[in-house]
Order: structure tokens, then C-alpha cells, then sequence
RNA sequence: UGCUCCUUAACUCAGUUGGUUAGAGUGCCGGCCUGUUAAGCCGAGAGUCGUCGGUUCGAGUCCGACAGGGGCAGCCA
């Protein structure tokens, strides 16, 4: 008898092995129960015997209930049927613990409550699918870098005025005097890369804006390569190879995780195809109905998500009164009456769900009809216009108004800035947003007083530009909205173990 | 911060124009079933209807304030 885990069972064919876990799910009948055992590696179901097992043991496996803790000894068999591809045919337990009653069931929970119950939430089925791919992420982003030459550097967490401006951030007391959680560590990048030449910052990052969606927090993590000698094309190739390889490398190793997610492969299998490049300006034409993208138009697609949207509302209603007239006719058995009654409640919410998406849609239609040029791409921007598209998506040369100060000059027209934004598809949105920096000193100078920022707080990043300014380049990236991507969860908030975000600090 | 929807059992939700004792499914507990994948079937227990105030003979239901949550927008990654 070998102790081994899960993952490994596939080494232990036909052996006798001892497993440490936890029950994450039992189902029973009369002389056998099947208990479904996670123990961090996988899961795994084991199938006690009465014929197989002593008394005492079978008692042993009646006893078990959700998330009690349990060795369990038996003969690993392969069984296609099962997730992990084995079964054990249990011989022995040994019980740790008996759990009395735990609170997260395998029924639906809401995001509220799992919340608060996070700590005990991590261990289900599909959270613990998504912090294993967020391991996997975060070791191959490190990976694709050292691999090219790039220098891991850190950026201070604590800094004495915002990198950017406009973001609200969140005030310590450093020793008598107000610091900021960092909202950013590209400044020091560049700093790092004027030493390194190609470095890369990988921490987490504080934003105090009060924003309630699922697409934000008050913690996260930031990837952020600065390159040397770097312009806007060679910022934009970097993009596209980072991209492609961390999706390759996590649809070619993390099938089963996806699995569980049921994440749609289509992403993955597109992801060799070049990524589309266009000007902000084009982007605008596309999301204003004025230009298609394989003869597919951006107003036309939202007319008709919304056609589809009322049509299955009325298709819900119909199959509801239905239901609700077969109930009432009698005649029904018990257990269909339920039925029913359940699937009315399921259509219920999905009409729900559909209402607030017909509600939605023809604001989504104003904004992108009503667009003007100069502008920022809103979040539902740049839903309607990935829509579009079965790749990520580059849009560069933004009206320098909309863009950060530090974003270099576009030499072909002075309103524009060499700034781009890398948009991920199936209508997810931004996940990268990099640039060419501004490397001449009097023009930064000029850009600092525009966005009337406090110059004192920038002579050292100024210092950059006196001493061996060269072309340089550089982008970020939000780990967590790259995982929410990979992953295809619905919420942010489910892509870092322990969420930071308005309303939320414990557990 | 603005708009909008919501708060009823441990969980997810029904509850019609205000009217006796408040409904279901799931979970827990008991029973049945030899292969289940959110197993199935039978049974039992479980509720200060978010809080405060108002209208009314009567409020889960109507009105107001407050608190908390979801969605969208803004801000962004």
C-alpha cells in the first residue's frame, strides 16, 4: 500500500493506495456508497462495498457527511466514466473528523453568501479549477519573460503621489506624512528598464474607487513589461506572443480545469490566427454600424441580440402557462408536480436574467449610435465591438485627450497618441492597455502641465528623459481580468482568492 | 456617485386586485433502492416576511425613510 494523491493515480494502476482528503460529495444505495473525494489534486469517487468491507468499516462510510476529513485505503481502478479517469475500490477508512453540518451544499448558492463563506468556498469543484489555472498563469507569465531576456523588477507599494492622477487612491500615514497605495508601477519600470533594458513588474495594486461591477476590486495584481528601444509595433508583437502563449499553454495543460468550468474552446482554438490590428478611428466606424467585420455589423448583431432575447422571453411565458395549466388540470403525480414547479421556477429566473439584459441592450445601442469622435470606448464600447471578433483585438493611435500623459506624440498627426489597447473577444473588453512613451523631455514636460499634475512629485521620472533618453515601450496587463478571460467566470470577484473590493474585507 | 431591480426557512426562490393557520425545491434527520455522477423515491422538522415609521377594521403585499445586495453606467485593469 503506497500514500499518493489523486493526481497520481495514474502511476498506481491496479495497486492498493491510501488517499487523504476530504468528502466532497456521497451518494448512497442499499449495500453501496460512492463517495466523491477531493484532496486538493482532484477528485475522485470511491466505492465502498458491503460485500468488500468489513461491518465496521461500512458503518464507517454511512457516518461520512460533506467535508469530513477521511483517509481512505483501497485498489485503484481505472473507469473511463470518471473525471480523473479512476475509481477506488475501498478496503479501509480511517475517519479524521465527522462534520456536522457544512454550509455550502451542491446546490445554488448566490454570490452573497459564498462570500462570506469564502474560506470554505475555495475548496468547491470549479474555484478550485480557477486557482489552479491562476497558479498556472501566473508561473507562465514569469516564464515567457525570463525565457526572452526580460529582468523581474518591483515597483514601491507605497508612493508619495499618484503615477497617473485622476485615480482615487487609498491614504496611509507613513510616518506623519500621507502615502498612497500604489496604483501602478510602470513609472519605475521605466525606470528599472533604463537599467535592465527589458524588465517586467508583477505586484498587486490598490484602487479605491467605489465601483460595484464585476469587473472590478480594490486589490489586484498588475503585469507591467517595460522594453528599451521598444516602439509602438514591437510593443504591440510583444502583446500579441505574451497573449498566445500563456492561452496555448493553458488549453495544452489544464484541459480537465476547463472541463469543470465548461469553458467554450472556441478561444483557444482561434488563437493562432493573427490578431486584427485598427486605429481607434476605424474601431469608432465599426462600433457606429459604419464599417463590417466579416460582413457582420456591429448595430445589426445588437438588433438582433435583442430580437432573440424578447423571442425567448415570450418562448419562457408560453412554456410557464403551459406548465402551470397542466398542474392545475390534475391528475399529476407528486413527483412531476415538481417537476413542473421547478421548471417554472428556472424559467422564472431566466426571464429575469433577460429582462435585465432587454433593458440594457437599447442603451448599449444609444451609446454606440450616439458615439462621438474623441471619446473613450465605454465598457459596453467595447462589448459591441469584440462581439465581432474570434481573436483579441488591437486598437491603437487614440486621441491623445482620452490617453495618460506619459503616451508618446504620433508623428503623423499631433492629436494622436501611440497608445494601444489589446481587447479580448467573445464582448470580454480590455485586458492590456500599453504604449510608446513619450521620451522627449519638453514634450513631457508640456503633457505634465496639461493634465495639471504637480511637477515636483515627476523631476525624478523627468530625470529618465535627461540622462540617455531612448525610445522605450511598454504595456499592462490586470492578472485577474486575464483569469476572468481564461476562465469565462461571470464575476471578478471568484479569479483571486480572497477579493478586496468595496463592501468586502473579511474573510 | 447616477439609473434600475431586489431583501420571505440554513440555501435558492414562489406568494395573484391587501383578507383565516405563510408555500415549494434543496440541505440536515429517518426510511426504501446493487453502479450513482447536482442520483432517485417516501416521510419528518424548520420562518420576528431586512429595520423603523405610516395608511387601513386588517399589511409579506400599499406609502416613506434607512440599511444591505444584484445589474447597468461612470472610472478603470
Amino acid at each position: 500500500m503506497v500514500k499518493t494523491t489523486i493526481r497520481e493515480l495514474t502511476n498506481h494502476e491496479a495497486q492498493m493506495v491510501c488517499l487523504q482528503g476530504w468528502v466532497s460529495n456521497k451518494r448512497s444505495s442499499k449495500a453501496l456508497f460512492f463517495i466523491e473525494l477531493r484532496d486538493g489534486s482532484g477528485f475522485c469517487q470511491c466505492v465502498v462495498d458491503q460485500n468488500n468491507v468489513s461491518e465496521e468499516v461500512f458503518q464507517k462510510a454511512k457516518d461520512l457527511s460533506l467535508a469530513s476529513s477521511v483517509r481512505i485505503t483501497g485498489q485503484a481502478v481505472k473507469d473511463d466514466r470518471q473525471i480523473g479517469g479512476y475509481e477506488i475500490k475501498v478496503e479501509d477508512l480511517d475517519v479524521l473528523q465527522i462534520v456536522e453540518e457544512y454550509p455550502i451544499s451542491n446546490k445554488a448558492h448566490g454570490i452573497e453568501f459564498l462570500m462570506e463563506k469564502r474560506h470554505l468556498w475555495l475548496r468547491s469543484r470549479r474555484q478550485w479549477a480557477v486557482m489552479r489555472i491562476r497558479s498556472r498563469v501566473k508561473f507562465t507569465i514569469h516564464k515567457f519573460f525570463q525565457e526572452r531576456g526580460f529582468i523581474q523588477t518591483d515597483a514601491p507599494i507605497f508612493t508619495g503621489a499618484a503615477c497617473e492622477g485622476t485615480t482615487t487612491l487609498f491614504e496611509t500615514d507613513f510616518y506623519g506624512d500621507p502615502a498612497y497605495l500604489s496604483q501602478s508601477g510602470q513609472l519605475y519600470a521605466e525606470a528599472t528598464a533604463m537599467a535592465h533594458g527589458k524588465v517586467y513588474t508583477f505586484g498587486p495594486t490598490f484602487r479605491a474607487e467605489k465601483s460595484k461591477t464585476r469587473r472590478h476590486l480594490s486589490e489586484f495584481w498588475m503585469i507591467e513589461p517595460e522594453m528599451a528601444y521598444y516602439d509602438l509595433d514591437m510593443d504591440m508583437e510583444l502583446i500579441e506572443d505574451f497573449i498566445r502563449y500563456i492561452v496555448t499553454d493553458i488549453y495544452e495543460n489544464y484541459k480537465p480545469e476547463l472541463e469543470i468550468l465548461e469553458r467554450d474552446l472556441t478561444l483557444f482554438e482561434n488563437i493562432h490566427k493573427p490578431f486584427p490590428k485598427i486605429t481607434y478611428d476605424d474601431a469608432i466606424k465599426i462600433l457606429k454600424g459604419k464599417k463590417d467585420v466579416d460582413g457582420k455589423n456591429a448595430i445589426q448583431t445588437l438588433e438582433n441580440d435583442l430580437a432573440e432575447v424578447k423571442n425567448r422571453i415570450e418562448e419562457c411565458k408560453k412554456d410557464i402557462a403551459e406548465r402551470e395549466a397542466n398542474i392545475a388540470a390534475g391528475g399529476m403525480k407528486k413527483g412531476a408536480v415538481n417537476f413542473n414547479k421547478n421548471k417554472i421556477d428556472t424559467l422564472k429566473q431566466e426571464i429575469s436574467k433577460l429582462e435585465e439584459k432587454e433593458r440594457n441592450i437599447p442603451q448599449w445601442l444609444e451609446s454606440a449610435k450616439n458615439f462621438q469622435h474623441g471619446e473613450d470606448l465605454g465598457g459596453s464600447d467595447e462589448t459591441v465591438i469584440t462581439r465581432l471578433f474570434d481573436t483579441p483585438v488591437m486598437v491603437y493611435k487614440w486621441p491623445k485627450d482620452i490617453k495618460a500623459f506619459y503616451m508618446k506624440r504620433d508623428e503623423e498627426d499631433d492629436n494622436y497618441v501611440k497608445g494601444v489597447d489589446c481587447l479580448a473577444p467573445e464582448g470580454f473588453g480590455e485586458i492590456v492597455g500599453g504604449a510608446e512613451r513619450e521620451d522627449n523631455l519638453d514634450l513631457l514636460v508640456e503633457r505634465i502641465k496639461e493634465h495639471d499634475l504637480p511637477m515636483e512629485a515627476f523631476e525624478w521620472y523627468l530625470d529618465l528623459r535627461r540622462y540617455g533618453s531612448v525610445p522605450h515601450a511598454g504595456f499592462g496587463l490586470g492578472f485577474e481580468r486575464l483569469i476572468m478571460w481564461l476562465t469565462n467566470v461571470s464575476h471578478i470577484r471568484e479569479t483571486i482568492p480572497f477579493p478586496r473590493y468595496y463592501g468586502r474585507l473579511f474573510p
